[in-house]
DNA sequence: TATAGTTATATTCAATATGAATATAACTAT
DNA sequence: ATAGTTATATTCATATTGAATATAACTATA
């Protein structure tokens, strides 16, 4: 026999890097060591259900919306036991969402992709298939919007896509690119307290998007 | 507790349809019904082993690569217990895998996916999952080229796009898309037996494919 | 053997998109 | 008022796309 766990992992965006949310563990095999939020399924919840509560019982972070990402099943990437893991994934603004640790653990934290500590289990190799995952995902779907501000400018959205492409982009073609979507409604206000030109605001138009959608249109990025 | 279980979609192409594997239980809950080839998890397996295992004794189908579409974890999509299931995929040629029935069958049988018959469990809206999949997959990773021989003409290959992602193509222009990638090669050979102009086959250049991915090429139709 | 019909295949045209480069606008600091 | 920097727009050459047209090559028939 076996046990289900789910692990959710939560992307963020900072300062122009890729961020995911980990937590140390205070009991269990893992005590001392980072990992995904997560725990294991109980028996009257099905496995979105899961990710949720875990996500909140582990991290404080709720009411956001988690996609599936993959289910691992190697024979032995838990100690002494058989545990199979759905793993989620979901985007949001690490200003947002304060990690903070549930009671069951030491700390909870966000951490640059780049600059992960040692993990549990095979919470590393998860990680990597949710980023790459995550690559091809935020071309074909426009969840990147979730890592921005309700109003935010046409260079912070080329900065998160960089971030998580790591990959250098273009700023006027991308600018041209982006507005001829018409998936971009102008907020007809200008970003306040820089030190040059103000940049203009824009919100993402969901109705639109979703309208579209409806009509067979395909974002690609 | 729960039980896992393990489904996979085979899907072909034939005559311009997208079909799918199903098998007809002999046994079990559903007796009589049709549903998706699979079944339990063993302890001493993955799940990606188990999906090889039990699509080869439901189906004989053996020896192709299954991809992870999604874990399906409803609390009462199985009668009277609960089981969660992880749903696999692939697609390959109809030609060369005959279905046939295990021992613990009534039938195996391929089914376009317009003309499918009274599924079990969740079994219809697993199906619908994997064809959304499919259609967006299949745009992006060159696995159409699995369901098509080794030889084969464009006109075959833009009819089996047309049959899965159920849109019309303008020939020309597909042909010119298609060309201009170069990942097919003029296999300097002709079709035989039709009733007009011959037209020329071509065979998929898995190597070239490879290196291009390497070097960051992505396939996009 | 010549021809008609059909399909495969190529090419053309106008419109649109893309990548790189250049240009202009508008903000703050001095 | 001006310099410097960034935001934003525009230009240019090239590539791609969608639709239409044209040509090639095959079989069947007379």
């Amino acid at each position: 026999m076996h046990k289900h766990s789910v692990d959710s992992l939560i992307f963020g965006c900072r300062n122009g890097h890729l961020e995911v949310c980990l937590i140390q563990h205070a009991d269990g095999p893992a005590t001392g060591q980072w990992g995904i939020p997560g725990d294991f399924l109980y028996d009257n919840e099905s496995l979105e259900d899961a990710a949720v509560r875990t996500l909140r019982t582990r991290t404080g972070i709720d009411d956001i919306y988690l996609d599936q990402l993959h289910t691992f099943s190697a024979l032995d990437r838990y100690p002494g036991e058989r545990v199979i893991t759905t793993a989620y994934y979901s985007l949001v603004r690490p200003q947002d969402y304060e990690a903070v640790a549930g009671a069951h653990e030491l700390d909870a934290q966000w951490f640059s992709v780049k600059q992960l500590p040692e993990l549990m289990y095979d919470h590393q190799s998860i990680i990597e298939f949710g980023i790459q995952h995550l690559r091809h995902k935020i071309r074909h779907a426009p969840i990147g919007f979730n890592l921005l501000p309700d109003k935010f400018t046409l260079l912070e959205l080329q900065k998160l896509y960089e971030a998580i492409l790591d990959i250098e982009l273009n700023k006027p073609n991308f600018r041209r690119k982006m507005l001829r979507m018409d998936l971009l409604v102008d907020c007809q206000e200008k970003q306040t307290g820089g030190a040059h030109r103000a940049a203009q605001l824009y919100r993402f138009d969901h109705a639109t998007y979703q309208n579209l959608q409806d009509q067979g249109f395909v974002f690609e990025l």
